[in-house]
DNA sequence: GTGTTTGCAAAGTGTTTGCAATTTA
DNA sequence: TAAATTGCAAACACTTTGCAAACAC
């Protein structure tokens, strides 16, 4: 069997999206891609980079971040007015939100009660389906 | 049958919330709850004041939408990072969010549906589930 | 070389806060 | 009169943008 070579994956994966793999983009494609799945804000991938000595500003962080959730690699998450997540995970799932601790927790929901949410009133078409259990303690 | 009479109603409604009755709250209030259920933000709020000649300020618009919250009169609906809606029906329902028009719509779930939600993890406690149906055109 | 991407600083948006003045009970 | 509430302006957190310099192909 192939061994799955990372750093070519993560490249591949910018091509794939049309996106240039220029040195900043492979950095945060490598941090979010080649660690299992992450829940992560801008600023939190910002200190990241910092860490590590990677030098990435903050407005590059959040375009790449929405070049990336455009591309399908990144799904969304907003779950209070301050606080925007971006989920490696972009299959259907839906979360935990911890209150105290401003943790995401991945909640897997059967499909039939996905299907079991009412259609859109009109002709229009579901985009997306967000579902957030706040939890406390 | 008792004839409901709304002003005295929504002063009730804020001593029974241990909200003093002051002009401008007495103000949102009666817009909020005179009306049917409805889906605001501050921002619309402050507009709909200045339409009908009321001194309300913003700021004060903000306080009293959480204040009415904290007190249960309304809930609070995240529907983008920039976007937050109260919502003056505190029953268990959930939201189609139109993403053209930015307006939210209500929806119902069985009750089913709501009992197939995972159980928190640990001994959590859930405070609020929150779902919203993306949809387009 | 050409078009894309980046970083910076500035602007923008929606919200909260400190505090003096006002209002309520 | 004492305590709560308001309005203003300033502060805030987070995000986006304009544009010149740097980079990828």
């Amino acid at each position: 069997m192939n061994v799955i070579r990372p750093f070519t994956n993560t490249l591949e994966r910018l091509r794939a999206a049309n996106l240039r793999p220029t040195r900043q983009r492979l950095a945060l494609a490598k941090m979010l891609f080649e660690n299992g799945d992450r829940h992560v804000t801008a600023e939190m991938l910002h200190c990241e980079t910092q860490n590590k000595g990677i030098r990435v500003s903050l407005a590059t962080i959040y375009n790449t971040l929405h070049q990336f959730t455009r591309a399908g690699l990144l799904r969304e998450i907003v779950v209070d007015a301050q606080r925007c997540y971006f989920d490696t995970n972009t299959s259907d799932h839906h979360h935990f939100y911890h209150e105290q601790t401003g943790q995401l927790e991945d909640m897997q929901l059967s499909a039939d009660m996905i299907a079991a949410i009412p259609t859109p009133p009109g002709d229009a078409k579901v985009k997306q389906v967000d579902i957030i259990v706040r939890i406390n303690n």
